[in-house]
RNA sequence: GCUCCGGUGGUGUAGCCCGGCCAAUCAUUCCGGCCUUUCGAGCCGGCGACCCGGGUUCAAAUCCCGGCCGGAGCACCA
């Protein structure tokens, strides 16, 4: 995917961290054959004809393959014929020199260059004969003047391996760090290669699906770039594995928005109720509870929406609260009918009898997606916030995605 | 199987190298209270951990050995 290349650097800028260098191994790779070459010359790497089969036997059993002690000039002429194409992919690799008895298989002779005639998506068909991973990152390090390398612990025995061509040209090795495997409770294993395949398979609509915790998601459900630095720095670098709660990026993330975001109300489920005996007025609410200078108006009318979960709780006789407007009786659940009791908040209970409402006025439809998806009705006011994330009040954080002209489209963020 | 690494409250983390000041840090979760016209935020309080067994030592989360559990590598992948 081409488009990847470019992805982990906004990704990067977006979290904050300007890239001084860019490197990309695929332009420089006549710079790894000038180094291969040398090491050839050094009789410190040597072109092996042993099918992958072939050489594990002699891995396994600690034993030189017949093809490591040709002559240097050998060697050449063969690494020559490798860049001439006049070999087949898979008739010959480079392998670098280590020790075959090494008392851990994993790090005798490792293969350095292979030969590759599929075209190479950011340089085409310039080149068929690739260094590995292990070869190319050990001499961009060098030359680069990498001091520090954080990396998973999965490349544990990179630096086993580099060390040998570190030895050679007595270059010296970057102190390493290594973390463990990232889990998610809410999601499970952080692994781009199976979220790929769900992607393919059509699980997710893409990279930036809400429910993925893959940075482009996180990024459109309006997260700061700030909670997620402050996330990760909190798991540390540690080699052991560690499975983490989304809770604890939730907590980071409200305590940055929880000043800023504006309050609106979102009645999802919305049930129609009527109420006799009110008149209608415009009510003034602060749009943030930190602030009180600024505010937003609703119309306050007879006929308003609350959500099924608040009309399910309350029993017929029983006083709430709309909140910031009046307080009604349920008299007829059947019917959904209420009457007015009175504008004044004292005397009610505070808490689960203050709920939010919406008069048809201020209503537009609106869609809330994430691990599961809301729909129903958003306050019209909401419409100034499009592009941030406000708090439907009693509901969650939430991006305002885009209105349609007919519904607006948010993003859920988090509780 | 071979090689290497690690195990601190529910979760993440500090401390371990250089033993004592660790009746173990911080954050989050959870539970209780206060406050609040949101089931949000804030404030206060609480529960809760050094994997197990030996050894060294006046003294061990910290050092040593063994066990158990977990992880990584053993690719012509990155």
């Amino acid at each position: 995917m081409v488009e990847a290349y470019d992805w982990y650097i906004d990704d990067c800028k977006w979290l904050g961290y300007e890239p001084d260098k860019i490197i990309y191994a695929s332009k420089r790779i006549p710079v790894y054959y000038e180094y291969i070459e040398k090491l050839l010359k050094m009789g410190r790497a040597y072109p092996c004809f042993c099918s992958k089969e072939e050489f594990k036997k002699f891995r396994d059993s600690g034993i030189e393959c017949p093809h490591r002690n040709i002559s240097c000039e050998k060697a050449l002429d063969i690494w020559k014929d490798m860049l001439d194409g006049k070999y087949k992919e898979g008739e010959v690799v480079i392998r670098i020199k280590t020790d075959m008895k090494h008392k851990d298989p994993a790090i005798r002779d490792w293969v350095a260059f292979r030969i590759i005639y599929e075209p190479h998506p950011l340089v085409g068909d310039s080149f068929h004969v690739y260094p590995t991973l292990d070869f190319e990152s050990a001499i961009e390090d060098h030359l680069s003047g990498v001091t520090h390398i954080i990396r998973g612990k999965d490349l544990i025995d990179s630096e086993r391996r580099q060390r040998y061509i570190y030895d050679y040209f007595s270059w010296q090795y970057p102190i390493t760090k290594h973390w463990g495997r990232v889990k998610i409770h809410e999601f499970g294993k952080l692994s781009t290669s199976s979220i790929k395949k769900e992607i393919e398979a059509g699980k997710y609509s893409g990279w930036d699906d809400p429910r993925l915790p893959t940075l482009k998601a996180l990024r459109r459900r309006g997260f700061e770039a700030e909670a997620i630095r402050k996330f990760f720095i909190s798991l540390g670098v540690g080699e052991n594995d560690v499975a983490v709660s989304m809770k604890n990026l939730y907590a980071e993330n409200r305590k940055l928005i929880d000043v800023k975001a504006n309050r609106y109300f979102f009645v999802w489920d919305p049930i129609e109720i009527k109420i006799e005996g009110v008149e209608s007025r415009d009510v003034k609410i602060p749009l943030n509870p930190s602030n009180k200078d600024r505010f937003r108006v609703l119309k306050g009318s007879n006929i308003v929406y609350i959500t099924k979960n608040d009309f399910e709780r309350f029993n017929e006789g029983e006083i709430f609260r709309l909140k910031d407007f009046c307080n009604i009786k349920l008299i007829d659940k059947e019917k959904g009918k209420a009457e007015f009791v009175g504008y004044e908040l004292k005397g009610v209970k505070k808490g689960k009898n203050i709920i939010h409402w919406l008069s048809k006025d201020d209503a537009i439809p609106c869609i809330v997606l994430g691990f599961e998806n809301y729909k129903g009705l958003a306050e019209k006011n909401a419409l100034n916030d499009i592009d941030k994330v406000v708090q439907f009040e009693r509901f969650a954080f939430c991006k305002l995605e885009k209105f349609d002209g007919e519904r607006l489209t948010a993003i859920y963020t988090h509780p």
